[in-house]
RNA sequence: UGGGGGAUCGUACAGCGGUAGUACAGCGGACUCUGACUCCGUUAACCUAGGUUCGAAUCCUAGUCCCCCAACCA
């Protein structure tokens, strides 16, 4: 009995929902329970989002639920600050878990009753053996473990011991708990997995009220099964543990029985997902902190201006499998653009202003046109734009000595300002030192809001600038945080850092309605790409930051025809 | 040289004994008041070798290569 039909359900094809369907049409459950099991050591990034679209989507595809449950069995690691912003990335993603919101710090008590459970049927001891000595005991990949003096101990001392290990009479490292598996095993996880240390530690959630804690393996299976979780889905490196997480539950009188399924983590190209690479970034200040919108993490996707749902279509193409893999980050990119096209309204822009000059303009005089917002939306509707003698326009929209294809502004080359007029370029104004400092144009009264009554054609359409209108802005533009397809988490990453991951333009000029911009909201930068509006904007000095840019075929031309750099190619390099 | 996994266009994912498909990327073209979007076309893959079968990406055998595991991290 599921909320769902499972015969014409649109739940995707992967193996995990294979899994989850064959389950449920046997009758082997009456509802899917799967969760997200966070660690709060850190902030949330795209590799999680996967997990989280994995885990709350199966459950959402059969009619299930999916808990948040945080895996807080490491108080020396974990901080309430990552509990609450993990929590906030969740649900701007798009999820709910209602009422279920767990810990496994819920269950020490239980987690306690069930070690000395263990301790009692011979199948845990306490084990004095110093850290350093017991590594050398578990043996290698190739030899066996050996036994520690400790193993036989009887169970009533290992009560007793264990009883005075949460008493706090021992300092930490002094003694663990062990299961007693064994120690020949060719996994290395049943050779007598440590169960609980201890650490007199205070928890961000139990205080002081503990100084002995259950260690992952402990932990995890077991309060999945507290949870009445059927699938319990994890990445692939927890693969072997998938025998101790079995003993574990077959040796307990857990409430329920869960099944541990694994499946790939998410890699991308130019893009790290390491957890310590992520904490080392920030914390030396590489970027400047777990939001920047450099930062492959939901805070700085978020902070970039792309939309929780881009991210969840992102997910959804790139499909689960059990086969490592590293997803281009163009694909990233196109989900993002794709969302955006048909949402984000559009504005003009100048990032590199050039100021332009009608000489034919009536001065003083100015006039409001009609712009489109989205063209992909006719629900948008228009706005006004102001237009007036002095504009300015994108330095990259002039070249004074074009190649055969630009089809922009040179001297004597007619264009249309976008929504406005058609315009001549006259003559260029230099400065001393050569420099083309303005444009002196003329243009076509006869073509208010761009088209020719004669019918005759432009090559290129710009963007453009009221002069007097314009507001200025900041514009931050990033590209990869890292300038190699794969950054090598191993050796010096640090040394695979972009040294061009944040362009930052001052001075650019922005359509007045760009001064009432909200937070989040995307917009599209014509020509440009998108961008969002930072929390680092003050009254009359917004800030922009650029979410993706627009594809550039010309910037690829340009590059192919030029690979010495130089004018050409330099607006290239991975346009995000 | 132990244990556990995985190999399909450049990338990712389908294909579950019967014409190898989709998306991204690439290339070519059409359209265009965004060199955007959209549309059309196109390049391109079953790790190898045997076997079973009328027929194998799929089943079997043997190899090859890649990934994970020797924290009191998760």
């Amino acid at each position: 009995m599921t909320a769902v039909d499972l015969e014409t359900a649109e739940t995707g094809r992967d193996f995990v929902r294979d899994i989850v369907r064959d389950d449920l049409a046997a009758g082997r459950h009456a509802q899917v329970i799967t969760r997200f099991p966070p660690e709060p050591n850190g902030y949330l990034h795209i590799g999680h989002a996967k997990s989280i679209c994995l885990n709350f989507g199966v459950a959402q595809d059969f009619g299930g639920r999916c808990n948040l449950r945080f895996d807080d069995t490491n108080p020396t690691k974990e901080e309430q600050e990552y509990i609450d912003a993990i929590q906030h990335d969740v649900r701007w993603l798009g999820f709910d878990w209602g009422e279920h919101l767990y810990h496994a710090s819920d269950y020490f008590e239980q987690l306690y009753e069930w070690a000395e459970h263990l301790i009692r049927n011979g199948k845990a001891y306490v084990d004095d053996t110093p850290v350093e000595e017991m590594r050398a005991m578990r043996g290698t990949l190739t030899e066996p473990g050996r036994e520690s003096a400790f193993r036989q101990r009887a169970a009533a001392e290992n009560l007793d011991l264990f009883r005075r290990m949460r008493a706090g009479e021992f300092p930490n490292g002094a003694r663990v708990l062990r299961a007693k598996i064994d120690l020949a095993s060719g996994n290395m996880n049943l050779r007598d997995p440590v169960l609980y240390r201890i650490l007199h530690a205070s928890h961000p959630r139990t205080g002081t009220a503990w100084c002995i804690y259950p260690t992952y393996d402990f932990a995890h299976g077991q309060s999945d099964a507290i949870e009445k979780v059927t699938h319990s889905i994890c990445t692939l490196e927890f693969e072997d543990h998938r025998p101790l997480y079995d003993w574990l539950i077959e040796n307990l009188p857990v409430p329920s029985r869960p099944r541990q399924y694994e499946f790939a983590r998410l890699n991308m190209t130019y893009t790290v997902l390491s957890k310590r690479v992520l904490t080392e970034l920030v914390r030396h200040g590489h970027v400047t902190g777990w939001d920047d919108p450099r930062m492959p993490t939901l805070a700085g996707l978020r902070r970039r201006g792309v939309p929780p749902a881009a991210i969840r279509e992102f997910v959804r193409r790139v499909g689960v499998a059990r086969a490592n893999s590293v997803v281009d980050v163009a694909m990233f990119d196109h989900a993002v653009r794709e969302l955006l096209n048909k949402t984000a309204p559009r504005y003009m822009a100048v990032l590199r202003p050039l100021k332009v000059v009608i000489e034919n303009y009536p001065e003083g005089k100015s006039e409001e046109l009609d712009a489109i917002n989205n063209p992909e939306d006719p629900d948008a509707g228009k706005r006004r734009i102001a237009f007036g003698r002095e504009l300015y326009v994108e330095r990259d929209d002039f070249m004074e000595n074009p190649p055969k294809k630009f089809y922009r502004l040179s001297p004597g080359k007619e264009v249309r300002l976008r929504y406005a007029y058609l315009v001549t370029c006259r003559e260029a104004v230099k400065d001393a030192s050569g420099e083309v400092v303005e444009l002196r144009c003329t243009y076509d009264p006869a073509t208010r809001g761009g088209n020719a009554p004669d019918g005759r054609k432009v090559q290129a359409t710009l963007h453009w600038v009221s002069a007097a209108h314009a507001v200025p802005a900041e514009i931050r533009l990033y590209n990869q945080l890292f300038q190699r397809p794969d950054p090598r988490a191993d050796g010096d990453i640090m040394a695979d850092l972009n040294p061009n991951s944040l362009e930052v333009l001052s001075g650019c000029l922005v359509e007045p309605a760009l001064a009432a911009a909200n937070t989040g909201e995307p917009v599209q930068f014509e020509r440009q790409g998108y961008f969002c509006r930072d929390d680092d904007s003050r009254p009359g000095a917004p800030v922009f930051n650029r979410t993706v840019g627009l594809r550039d075929t010309w910037a690829k031309v340009q590059a192919a025809g030029a690979p010495s750099g130089g004018e050409a190619g330099k607006k290239s390099g991975g346009a995000r």
